[in-house]
RNA sequence: GAUCCCGUAGCUCAGCCGGUAGAGCAACUGCCUUUUAAGCAGUGGGUCACAGGUUCGAAUCCUGUCGGGAUCACCA
C-alpha cells in the first residue's frame, strides 16, 4: 500500500535521511533519564532557599537530565526556548548556539528538529527572566525522529488551541489522543489505580486471585449472545467467554473459600456509550456468606477505592456530587417501584403487572413473564433515578436462574445490584447451591432458549455436578469495572474509559 | 437494527440562500542569544469522506455508500 506523503511528511523523511547521512542517530538506543519535568520545582527550591537564587556563585548547580517530546519552540535567532513534555508534565528548555557543539544549533536542531520528536536534554535548572523555570541545555540529542506531525496544543493560563477533537481519530489512534492530551493519560492511570486499590482490597480480605478459562465449550453465568469460535486442532466449537461465574463457584467447591477473577467478559451485543463487546468484570465469591454480608463488604469495598482514587470518598460526577461516604441506601425491587410509580406489585399477578405495565406505557407482549415486566418497569421508572449509590435488593427468581431463592419468598430470590449515577455497577446474590433447583432452572432456561430466546442459559451438567458434589453457601458478587472506571474518572462514555474500543474497520480510499 | 447530526489543509474551524476554497496554529525562506499562543517580513499546501444525479456551473442542492457521534431498543 503506498501513499501520497504531505509536505510535512516528505520534509520529516527528508530530515531523517539527512541524519543518517551526516553521521546523527534518528533513533537513539538510550538516554539516561535522571528526573521527571514535575519533579524539577521541588528540587529546584530545595537547592535555593529563600534569597539564595540569585546569588551568582550558587548557578548551575542543580543538573538534571530529562527525556521527552518536544512540543512547542521559540526561536530567536542564537537561542531558543521549547517545551518538553514527559509523562508527568512539562518543563521548559532553554537552548544557545554556543553552549552546543559546532554547528549543531544551526544545522542540526533548527533545520532538523521537529515538533513531536523526543529529544533528550541534559543540564542545569534556572529560572527565566519571566519567571519559569527552565531547563538551559548543556546537551541536547534527538532521540526519536517523528515521521509525522502531531496535533500540537498551544495554551494560555486559560485556554488552549489546537488538539484532537474528533472523537474517531482519537478512539483509532488512541496513541496521538494519549500522546497529546495529558488529561486523557491521566483517566486511565486513574483506571489502572482502580484495579490495583480493588485487588489491594480484595487480597486483604483474604480472597484469592485465579484465572480461569476464556474459551469455554459451554458458556454460562448470564444473559447474552456469545461470540463463537472454533479450535482447530481438537475441531471443537468453542465460546468466547460471557462470564466466569460458574468456573469460579467450580473452585469453591473445590474448598478455596474466597475467590476473584478480575476478567475480560465477551458478549455478541450492541455498542454504545454504555456497552462494548469486550468488557472487564470483577468477580468474587466467598464461602460462607450470604448476600446481606456482601452487600456490606462492596460498600467498603467502593468506599476504599474512591478513597484511595480522590483522598476522600466522594466524586464529582457531572452535574452531579456522589458520595460513598453514608451506608448506601437499600430499597428492595418492590419497594422501589412503588415509591417511583405509586403502585405496589408485591404479590400481584402475572396478569395484574401487565396491566400496570400497560398503564405506565410499557410495550408488553405474551410472551414476558412477571419478572421481565418487573424488570421493565424498573427499567423504565427507577433505575436514572437513582444517582448516590443505591442497593436494589430482592429480585424476581425467573430473572435469576443462578441466584438462591429468599429465604422468606420463594417467587423472589436473595440477589441485589448496586446502582449509581443511574447505572448498575454491581451485581450480586446468595448462589444456588441445590442442585436439583439448579438443574430445573436451567431446564425452564432451556425451554426459554428453544422457545427463541438466544440469551438463555445452556444446560451445564458439569457445573451440576459439581453442585452434587457440595458447594458451601456462598456470596457472589460481580463488578463492571469499566461502568465503576466511568463513574470515578467523570467520563460519560465507555470508550473513553476503554484504551482501545471497539470500532469497524478502517477504509483507506 | 431505527432516527437525527457530522465528515473542508497535518490540527482547530469558517465558507453551505449554487459561480470553482479561506483563517489561526503547524510547515518552508529570511531577521532575531531569557521567549512562553514569542515577534516581524515573505512563501507553499486541499480529488471539500466516497460514488452517482440535477445544473452552463456543485464544498454548497438531491440520492446512495462508507466512517463517526447522539438518542432509542437488548445487555453490564
Amino acid at each position: 500500500m503506498s501513499r501520497e506523503l504531505t509536505d510535512q511528511e516528505v520534509q520529516r523523511h527528508q530530515s531523517r535521511t539527512w541524519l543518517l547521512e551526516n553521521g546523527f542517530q534518528p533513533y537513539g538506543y538510550a538516554w539516561d533519564v535522571t528526573h521527571q519535568a514535575t519533579e524539577i520545582p521541588a528540587l529546584f527550591d530545595a537547592a535555593y532557599p529563600e534569597g539564595t537564587e540569585e546569588d551568582p556563585a550558587e548557578a548551575r548547580k542543580v543538573k538534571v537530565s530529562v527525556a521527552g517530546r518536544m512540543m512547542t519552540q521559540r526561536i530567536m535567532g542564537k537561542a531558543a526556548f521549547f517545551n518538553l513534555h514527559d509523562e508527568t508534565g512539562k518543563i521548559q528548555v532553554y537552548i544557545r548556539r554556543d553552549d552546543l557543539p559546532e554547528g549543531y544549533y544551526n544545522e542540526v536542531f533548527k533545520k532538523r528538529y521537529d515538533l513531536g520528536d523526543i529529544v533528550g536534554v541534559s543540564g542545569f535548572v534556572f529560572r527565566t527572566k519571566t519567571g519559569e523555570l527552565s531547563i538551559h541545555a548543556e546537551r541536547l540529542e534527538l532521540l526519536t525522529k517523528t515521521l509525522r506531525p502531531l496535533p500540537i496544543v498551544k495554551e494560555t493560563e486559560e485556554k488552549s488551541y489546537g488538539g484532537l477533537e474528533d472523537k474517531e481519530l482519537r478512539y483509532r489512534q488512541r496513541y496521538a489522543d494519549l500522546a497529546i492530551h495529558p488529561e486523557v493519560r491521566e483517566v486511565f492511570r486513574k483506571r489502572s489505580q482502580l484495579i490495583s486499590a480493588m485487588r489491594r482490597f480484595l487480597d486483604a480480605n483474604g480472597c484469592l486471585e485465579v484465572e480461569t478459562p476464556a474459551l469455554q465449550p459451554i458458556y454460562g453465568g448470564a444473559a447474552a449472545r456469545p461470540f463463537t469460535t472454533h479450535h482447530n486442532a481438537l475441531d471443537m466449537q468453542l465460546f468466547m467467554r460471557i462470564s466466569d461465574e460458574l468456573y469460579l463457584k467450580r473452585l469453591i467447591v473445590g474448598g478455596y473459600d474466597r475467590v476473584y477473577e478480575i476478567a475480560k467478559n465477551f458478549r455478541n451485543e450492541g455498542l454504545s456509550r454504555f456497552h462494548n463487546p469486550e468488557f472487564t468484570m470483577m468477580e468474587v465469591y466467598v464461602a460462607y456468606q450470604d448476600y446481606q454480608w456482601m452487600m456490606d463488604f462492596v460498600e467498603q469495598m467502593i468506599r476504599y477505592i474512591a478513597t484511595e482514587l480522590h483522598g476522600k470518598p466522594e466524586v464529582k460526577v457531572g452535574d452531579h456530587q456522589i458520595s460513598f461516604t453514608e451506608p448506601f441506601k437499600r430499597v428492595t425491587m418492590f419497594e422501589a417501584i412503588a415509591q417511583k410509580t405509586g403502585h405496589n406489585l408485591y404479590g400481584k399477578t402475572r396478569d395484574e403487572i401487565a396491566e400496570v405495565a400497560k398503564q405506565l406505557h410499557i410495550e408488553v407482549d405474551a410472551s414476558m413473564g412477571s419478572g421481565k415486566l418487573i424488570d421493565e418497569i424498573f427499567g423504565a421508572y427507577v433505575e436514572h433515578t437513582l444517582i448516590q449509590p443505591t442497593f436494589i435488593t430482592d429480585y424476581p427468581v425467573e430473572l435469576s436462574p443462578l441466584a438462591k431463592r429468599h429465604r422468606n419468598d420463594p417467587n423472589l430470590v436473595e440477589r441485589f445490584e448496586l446502582i449509581c449515577n443511574g447505572k448498575e455497577i454491581c451485581n450480586a446474590f446468595s448462589e444456588l447451591n441445590d442442585p436439583i433447583d439448579q438443574r430445573e432452572r436451567f431446564e425452564s432456561q432451556t425451554r426459554l432458549k428453544s422457545g427463541g430466546d438466544d440469551e438463555a442459559m445452556m444446560m451445564d451438567e458439569d457445573y451440576l455436578r459439581a453442585l452434587e458434589l457440595g458447594m458451601p453457601p456462598t456470596a457472589g458478587l460481580g463488578v463492571g469495572i469499566d461502568r465503576l472506571a466511568m463513574i470515578m474518572t467523570n467520563q460519560d462514555s465507555i470508550r473513553d474509559v476503554i484504551l482501545f474500543p471497539l470500532l469497524r474497520p478502517e477504509v483507506t480510499h
